[in-house]
RNA sequence: GGUCCCUUCGUCUAUCGGUUAGGACGUCAGGUUUUCAACCUGAAAAGAGGGGUUCGACUCCCCUAGGGACUGCCA
């Protein structure tokens, strides 16, 4: 059997860290099984989907590397097929028209909700009160469900799924183990609306069989879901798919991840934060999944090793200080014009003269191993690029007393002697002034750092002046030496 | 409220009845030293609590506490 797996996002927001988690396990576990990964958009709320954020969702999907085998499936073009389905489920009897409205829904769970509120402040409720909230509180059961009534002619009814009135269904998921629950503690789900467009978890359901999907890897938050669906693949006689349900990402503090805990949207880490799609994968990957003490593990190992009953089932908590360091090492592997093109969209990067960015691009390969993401790469490029004269802040400006504005002018001529402005050749002529004037390098050092870079983060200062150039090391000394002396 | 799930260092995790409970990130200390969010070395740091089962429990069972999911004519 081939495995096929799915990733099946709502485009109603950005593709979600949480999301791109999922997607890249179904992604693995296709690859890792020589089966195919699908795509399929569950735009079934036109009130809310937007052709904006189908477009940011697959956007940040190619971007992980995670794009699908198949264009995607659009579920909205399908409703016909969702439609038809429920019918022959009516037809088979495994489920019923019921013409309950949905303002009749409302008032039901209106009700239950003042009686709760009543029961906070009052502390206990009447006997009557309290059957009546457990009664609303119940799964609901229309009265339309048993067969014998008729139903109001002309009234608009909705498709329900009939729940079997008693026993237990179980489900055995990869990643929760086998769980058990009673068909009395599920409600009949709604599968087609009063204006006969389907929901999702008939479209979900129907979806899934049409696109032969045979592993469904999905969020944890529809495990419980699944209890709902499997009746239709029964009522339907359809074979069902084995299920993982993979925990949820919690920010730091533990709770359910939201803006408040910074980006949640793939694009803001690749945009704004700037890491790379393969520490991405790799993080997300270690998320609720291990192999032993690896912790680098590139996606050749990924696919060798990954499998489904590995997962865990706790939610995991976002930690970007690690995310840092697992990018830290994949920057520090990257292709320094790779980096430079990526660098080059960052807004710091705008305005930039044709020279700065050439001592950039020449600087990569020392900057990218000092700098955990590519905005923190911009701060240790910020040395190359400040433009003269450079301020010295007081911690700085302390360095430059009379006498070490004395020796910089000093300094310059040796220098300026140097036929070929290289960091060996540098190192060379500054290592043979601190001997002939009888000073160590910790006499000078600080002095040309502190006039150099203006005590912004920077490489050994030798590299320093190698990878300004000739001119502009020359202009930033020449900005301090001697002159006020 | 009901149903279901979860709980090892601060964080991600290893352990699948017998270990000095291991690794990584972070933290702290020291080192290198010409700055640093760079580098090197080292250290501190955990089985939620309470009952069982067992010769022996982080590992199996129960209870409690805490956390999460679902409970829509949203997905």
């Amino acid at each position: 059997m081939t495995v096929v797996t799915r990733f099946a996002p709502s485009p109603t927001g950005y593709l979600h860290i949480g999301g791109a988690r999922t997607a890249l396990f179904c992604w693995l576990y296709a690859r890792a099984k020589g089966g195919k990964f699908l795509l399929r958009i569950e735009d079934t709320d036109k009130e809310r989907s937007t052709q904006a954020a189908v477009d940011a969702i697959l956007d940040g999907l190619n971007w992980l590397g995670l794009g699908g085998d198949e264009p995607p499936v659009l579920q909205s073009t399908r409703a016909v097929r969702h439609a038809e389905i429920a019918h022959e489920l009516v037809k088979r009897g495994a489920a019923y028209h019921c013409p309950v409205t949905a303002e009749e829904l409302q008032a039901r769970r209106d009700e239950a909700e003042a009686l709760q509120k009543k029961k906070g402040t009052q502390g206990a409720l009447s006997d009557a009160d309290a059957t009546r909230l457990a009664d609303l509180l119940r799964p609901f059961r229309s009265p339309w469900r048993d067969a014998d009534r008729t139903l109001p002619a002309g009234a608009p009814t909705v498709v329900r799924l009939r729940m079997p009135g008693a026993g237990n269904i179980t489900v055995a998921d990869h990643v929760q183990g086998t769980v058990s629950r009673a068909y009395a503690d599920i409600d009949d789900l709604i599968l087609l609306r009063s204006d006969g467009t389907p929901t999702y978890m008939l479209a979900v359901v129907v979806d899934d069989h049409d696109m032969g999907v045979t592993h469904v890897i999905r969020g944890d938050d529809h495990f419980l879901n699944t209890f709902r669906q499997l009746p239709i693949y029964h009522g339907m006689g359809w074979p069902q798919p084995d299920y993982s349900h993979i925990p949820l990402i919690h920010g730091p503090d533990g709770k359910k991840l939201s803006k408040r805990h910074g980006a949640t949207a793939v694009d803001e880490y690749r945009d704004t934060l700037g890491y790379l799609p393969e520490a991405m994968r790799n993080y997300l990957l270690r998320l609720g999944w291990s192999h032993g003490d690896d912790e680098i593990i590139s996606d050749q190992q990924a696919i060798a090793w990954f499998d489904l009953d590995g997962l865990n089932k706790a939610p995991a908590r976002l930690d970007f200080a690690k995310l840092d360091s697992v990018n830290k090492h994949y920057m520090a592997l990257a292709d320094d014009q790779r980096l430079f093109d990526l660098w080059m969209q960052r807004p710091e990067a705008r305005g930039l003269s044709a020279d700065e960015q050439q001592r950039i691009r020449a600087a990569m390969p020392h900057l990218k191993t000092r700098a955990s993401n590519l905005a923190q790469l911009s701060e240790q490029a910020r040395f190359l690029t400040n433009l003269r004269p450079i301020e010295l802040s007081g911690k700085m400006a302390d360095q430059l007393n009379d006498e070490a504005r004395a020796r910089l002018a000093a300094l310059l001529g040796p220098l300026e002697d140097l036929e070929e402005w290289s960091e060996p050749a540098i190192k060379d002529r500054i290592a043979s002034f601190c001997n002939e004037n009888g000073i160590s390098l910790g006499r000078i050092g600080p002095v040309l750092r502190a006039v150099l870079t203006g005590g912004a983060p920077a490489p050994d200062i030798t590299l320093v002046l190698a990878l300004l150039g000739r001119n502009e090391a020359f202009a930033r000394l020449a900005d301090h030496a001697g002159a006020g002396a």
